[in-house]
DNA sequence: GAGTGGTCTAGACCACATC
DNA sequence: ATGTGGTCTAGACCACTCA
């Protein structure tokens, strides 16, 4: 019915697949059709579909559900900088992570985030954010996100911000994030983290520095942590 | 001709290949049997032996040679600390890392050590090492070894160790690290690890702790590293 | 029970590495 | 030229989810 180009091997199927999730067609988080709906439309057999599924859900771009469905994936969720700090670790489980968003505001780009994330864009929308455990501040986030794609989070009050921000880019956005690629590094905290903070200038901190990627492989975010070092703990699998 | 076991699916052809490399049927490093003649020594098709290999290829136990051969992995071998260090970033690449023991001895087990390791051995070998680079200490690493599987360690001297140890292991004591996990935290710089590194006590300093596993999954070294917090920068990947 | 993804088969042909 | 892994097919049957 569709397969309008040559067809070359169950690695262009991903990439015929990958295009329509980035059109829309496949929308973030929905249903895509079932395997032998696709084998059909592409004109090739079952097998070769779920080898291009399979390489997708690899990825992370797809989330395959035995017995309903293959779904978009809606991105990462859990993945906050929160839960490498070690406060309260004998004390209950049951606290509730706060967000406060401090300021939100248009800057054209630099040049150092120009250089990791290789965005073109001239501006960025910076926000400044606090991520804290029964009110206590425990990180203070900058966050840049390229302008013409995050459009929809320029007009929002403060408020109106979820408190996980990669499940709202979904919803305001449709921009799922489904891998980061993380830099952690020491240095002595600098006054304006250390007044977010409420600590004292030169106080020992971590610095994480975070680059978001979407569905498609392309950067959407750049975002920098800072908290205490001295409660910080990071952790990580090696391959 | 060997399928002894009632046949359940591909995942038992996976433990029986587990099996087979743990056994050393499957030599570290070496090839496996070719997918056709798996195939009909266990009496299923060649699509089923493939699915059980690709298992283990993606969890890293078993190498993939298009035209070649599969092979059972021979573990990591660049994942030294040493490369989170900044120094001479603009200094030519050519920087030899060199790798210094200091001292080798048997200690009992530690409660901390068996907490994270699940191990069940009653003594260790305690590794003192130096990792530097143009001759200045940047790393201080204790390495703890279970001692049934290490033994062939334990007699020899400084200078017969490698400067990479995951090589090592598979020579001497036939374990290959296929997977490790890190924990990064900051502390104030102690006596000890401030005296080795030329460093002073109190400074600011990371501390990465790691557990390596074998191919079996199973945990085989633990490792404490310490070097100058200002010089590190540790990065990961986040799914 | 209908629909979906998961497993398996038997066989064909392709791509790569090696002699 | 030979042997290895890589791709694809067409069809069967199993396991899971949900109305």
């Amino acid at each position: 019915m569709a397969g309008n180009k040559t067809y070359r091997g169950y690695q262009d199927l991903a990439v015929a697949f990958r295009a329509r999730v980035e059109a829309g067609a496949w929308p973030i988080g929905g249903a895509i059709p079932s395997e032998a709906s696709l084998a059909e439309e592409f004109g090739v057999a079952l097998g070769t579909i779920r080898q291009a599924i399979a390489q997708l859900a690899q990825e992370g771009v797809l989330v395959k559900r035995h017995g309903k469905s293959t779904e978009v994936s809606s991105g990462l969720s859990g993945q906050s900088m929160l839960r490498f700090f070690r406060y309260q670790l004998d004390d209950h489980r049951q606290l509730v992570p706060q967000a406060k968003i401090v300021a939100i505001k248009i800057v054209p780009m630099e040049k150092r985030i120009a250089a990791v994330t290789n965005w073109a864009f001239k501006s960025l929308l910076k926000i400044h954010r606090l991520r804290l455990l029964k009110d206590r501040p425990l990180l203070n986030e900058t966050i840049y996100l390229p302008l013409p794609k995050f459009k929809r989070l320029q007009g929002l009050k403060p408020s109106e911000f979820e408190e996980l921000l990669y499940p709202m880019y979904v919803k305001a956005c449709n921009v799922a994030v489904i891998r980061a690629k993380d830099q952690v590094g020491f240095e002595l905290m600098k006054r304006a983290d250390a007044k977010a903070l409420n600590m004292k200038e030169g106080h020992p901190a971590v610095r994480v520095h975070r680059v978001a990627f979407d569905l498609m492989g392309k950067p959407v975010e750049y975002r920098s942590s800072v908290g205490d070092a001295m409660a910080f703990e990071y952790s990580a699998e090696v391959y």
